[in-house]
DNA sequence: GGATCCTTCTTCTTCTTC
């Protein structure tokens, strides 16, 4: 039909509607769509709310990079071959150092944390008023507590379970069944995908990168569907079907899978990373595999984000060292 | 023995039509 038709049409679509007849409707409609917050809570929550757009919009105003300055090449191009190290021996484990006066060597997790963009503050900012409108202070700690403690078991259960080279399908129930009911839920939902780990090397193991000085815990280096990959396991309560629901997930697996690659301990080298997304009610999880180019495109941004760090850390320095020096 | 470290998670939304 021509567009200038039904332009009429659509100038009052509702004035012929009967509005009483129908307010009852419109009002159920309407507050499914906004919750069951009142218009008291939601001129509270701006409040809290439209503060920080401010502070985080005010960056903008420098337009943030999108190549790094410095490019560093993700594969360290020695002359040694994966497929020469032997794949049948027990997983590394290389254990973090802790306290040897490392904290001059920042960690994957404090860099991505301290590297957001204004948009990700705003966004976690609102989600977390929001959660404290509806949980209360108490609540809301509680419910974050929950959901790294469930993190932790399940990653340790899967430890367990990769170390031993057995699966979760062949365990038996009287041993599956010890666990809390959101921990099977999240074994089973990931356990087709286990099904195509094969060939485990590496198991919770500390990754420093030799030259650009940073660290990490990667989760698990193993080969899927026959590709070697940094693995990333996680938890999650909302469905992530897309690689894009995981935020930051790409780029830490980016970094870990650069720095394996430019670290002594590890004797090859990793092209693809994996971020498996578990849910505790069993339903299928999800599994995105990082293929060359996307971990490339990765490591551009996890660059970027060392850079900003790297220029915080400078700037930080300078501003507090003058202080610190009229304090003596 | 206490302190610190790396992780564990959390975000993406709004307008209107057969």
């Amino acid at each position: 039909m021509c567009p200038c038709l039904r332009a009429p049409k659509r100038r009052s679509p509702y004035s012929s509607v009967d509005s009483e007849r129908y307010s009852s409707l419109v009002k159920s409609v309407m507050s499914t769509r906004v919750s069951s917050q009142t218009p008291e809570t939601l001129q509270a929550e701006d409040e809290h709310v439209f503060g920080p757009v401010v502070k985080a919009q005010a960056p903008s105003s420098r337009p943030e990079r999108r190549a790094p300055r410095t490019l560093h090449p993700f594969l360290n191009c020695g002359d040694v071959l994966e497929t020469e190290e032997p794949e049948s021996g027990p997983p590394t484990r290389i254990l973090l150092n802790r306290g040897q006066g490392r904290s001059s060597v920042p960690s994957v997790t404090r860099i991505l944390q301290q590297t957001q963009s204004p948009e990700q503050i705003f966004y976690l900012e609102r989600w977390k008023r929001r959660m404290i409108l509806e949980l209360g202070e108490e609540g809301f700690r509680e419910y974050n507590q929950n959901l790294f403690r469930q993190g932790k078991y399940f990653h340790s259960v899967l430890e367990e379970l990769l170390e031993s080279g057995e699966t979760w399908k062949n365990k038996d129930p009287s041993e599956t069944h010890k666990y809390p009911p959101e921990v099977q839920g999240y074994m089973e939902s990931i356990s087709h995908i286990l099904e195509d780990v094969s060939a485990v090397r590496a198991i919770e193991s500390t990754v420093k990168h030799d030259s650009l000085n940073y660290l990490g815990v990667a989760d698990c280096v193993a080969r899927f569907r026959g590709v070697l990959c940094v693995i990333d396991w996680k938890t999650s309560e909302k469905p992530k079907p897309f690689l894009s629901n995981t935020y930051d997930n790409p780029v830490q697996v980016a970094a870990y899978a650069g720095a394996l690659n430019n670290d002594g301990n590890y004797k090859y080298q990793v092209e693809n990373g994996l971020i498996v997304v578990a849910y505790k009610d069993g339903s299928p999880g999800h599994a995105h595999q990082l293929n060359a180019e996307l971990m490339l495109e990765n490591w551009n941004s996890w660059l970027l984000r060392l850079e900003k760090f790297t220029e915080q850390r400078l700037g930080d320095a300078s501003s507090t060292f003058p202080e610190k020096r009229q304090e003596v």
